[in-house]
DNA sequence: AGGATCTCGCCC
DNA sequence: CCGTGGGCGAGATCCT
């Protein structure tokens, strides 16, 4: 109830709640016993101010019919977990540990010394002081010259170790982040991995996942689509992937009501596609319309044109002629922003299609810096935060469909848009035209809502 | 030894 | 602080 009234709160716990609406003083040091009555006393006090709020702000059915519900089904996707194939991730830990070595021995070597590669800092002083590169343009952040894959690709045409770092970089992230950490997390009965789904942690309304975190497992390189295929189904079974097609922007057309997006989505358009095609037409389709994506929704949520530029690999004149076309060719996304901002302003919050709200009391900031980072939350949040109210209401209706006729399939993962099931191999298109039908259906908008399901043996496939 | 902060990079 | 937004985690470093 407290996320549903302040998403942006920091703790949402008894004490806290206690401290701030009650008034009572907290005591993290009491005896067990007292501390535990304490919290009681103080969750019976609560609860009457919290339902109080929940209909003065007209939240009630977004907490009760939507997040209460929802935390059941997150428990059972918690519970179930996901089959790891820890086979696959000891291949691969081998492999990238030889190549590893290999690169450590070749960047020792055009360094002329040995050096900590994972420390910035370190880094840092071989480039610059040692190779004596330039530092003429290089960024900084707060305690220095930045190393980031920006700089080091700006910087590989000067030198041959940027790009052996920046390769090192993207190995060893994989390595420790995913190919090693978890298999240590894996349960070893069940060869299942649990995360957890934290539901009162995104600002915007979004779920967030943790110990492990998996809604960011791997997909961009070739190397990490081979650790998502460690992500398995079960004997007789196959990963089924549902993911909504241009979710933000689809919404975005529904909110602003820009007639020309709402007309590209009505004859079928691929938005994302499309900017590729443009911008990207020299790239690989797939990659092209990945990094297309990125452009389409910095661009919406006020992106830049130094940013633009480097992400188009143009001039910043040029960037900021193709931010104003862009943004011409949808008035009333323009008309959309604007509104929201001063809107929020005014009222000093945003709100989602299911009434979520989050305040942001930094529009009001002298700070220009300070607002303008507000004004653009404030842009992106009813956006995003709308998306995650129709994925977990479609989620309700899922769970409701599979309990009558999934024959034993389940909800295993929630990927902000995406919803990763495993299903009983004989029930495959039963079950995909269900999910299909209720995440389409879920919230009717001006536009049509579109889902790409697919099916595999692992969530690489099936993605 | 362990927490806080920074940098970097993975995902949507 | 921040001029796309929203997350989590590994490793280094600094500090207690
Ligand atoms: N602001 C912002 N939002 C993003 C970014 N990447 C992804 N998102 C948000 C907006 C997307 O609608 C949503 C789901 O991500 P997807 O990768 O599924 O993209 P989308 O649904 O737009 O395209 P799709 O048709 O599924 O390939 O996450 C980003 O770089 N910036
Ligand atoms: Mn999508
Ligand atoms: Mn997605």
């Amino acid at each position: 109830a407290s996320y549903c009234l302040n998403p942006s709160r920091a703790e949402h716990g008894i004490g806290a709640l206690a401290e701030e609406l009650l008034g009572v003083g907290r005591d993290d040091g009491a005896e067990p016993t007292l501390a535990a009555a304490r919290a009681a006393r103080a969750a019976h006090a609560l609860r009457p101010l919290l339902e109080e709020r929940l209909r003065a702000h007209a939240m009630e059915r977004l907490f009760y019919e939507l997040e209460m519900p929802l935390a059941e089904v997150l428990a059972e996707m918690e519970l179930a977990g996901i089959l790891i194939d820890v086979a696959v991730l000891g291949v691969l830990a081998a492999e990238f540990a030889t190549v590893l070595e290999r690169l450590i021995a070749e960047i020792y070597a055009l360094a002329g010394m040995e050096f900590n590669i994972n420390s910035p800092p370190q880094l840092r002083t071989v480039l610059f002081e040692r190779l004596g590169i330039s530092p003429r343009g290089v960024r900084r952040g707060k305690t220095g010259l930045s190393t980031d894959v920006d700089v080091l690709t700006r910087l590989a045409e000067q030198h041959p170790l940027p790009a052996k770092i920046l390769e090192y970089r993207a190995l060893a992230k994989l390595k420790s982040t995913y190919v090693d950490a978890l298999p240590a997390l894996v349960d070893p009965a069940t060869g299942r991995l649990h995360t957890s789904f934290n539901q009162t942690v995104a600002a915007t309304g979004r779920l967030s996942s943790s110990d492990p975190n998996l809604q960011n497992i791997p997909i961009r390189s070739e190397e990490g689509r081979r650790i998502r295929a460690a992500f398995v189904a079960a004997p007789g079974h196959r990963l089924v992937s549902a993911d909504y097609s241009q979710i933000e922007l689809r919404v975005l057309a529904h909110l602003s009501g820009d007639q020309a997006l709402i007309d590209a989505f009505a004859s079928g358009e691929d938005i994302h596609a499309r900017t590729a095609a443009e911008v990207f037409a020299d790239r690989p389709p797939a990659e092209g319309r990945r990094l297309a994506k990125v452009l389409n929704y910095g661009i919406v949520y006020g992106m830049g044109a130094a940013r633009a530029a480097r992400e188009l690999g143009v001039s910043q004149a040029e960037a900021a002629a193709y931010i104003a076309r862009y943004l011409g060719r949808y008035p009333g996304v323009r008309a959309f922003i604007d509104a929201t901002i001063a809107e929020a302003r005014a009222r000093g919050y945003v709100t989602t299609v299911l009434g979520r709200r989050r305040y942001l009391p930094e529009l009001g900031a002298r700070d220009p810096a300070v607002r303008q980072f507000a004004e653009r939350a404030a842009t992106n949040t009813p956006i995003q935060g709308s998306a995650a109210d129709l994925i977990k209401l479609a989620m309700l209706e899922v769970r409701r469909r599979l309990a009558t006729a999934g024959g034993g399939a389940r909800l295993l993962l929630q990927v902000h848009d995406e919803l990763l099931l495993e299903v009983p191999a004989d029930r495959l298109a039963a079950v995909e035209s269900a999910v299909r039908d209720a995440m389409e259906r879920v919230f009717p908008l001006r536009v049509p809502l579109e889902v790409d399901v697919r099916h595999g043996a692992n969530w690489s496939e099936a993605h």
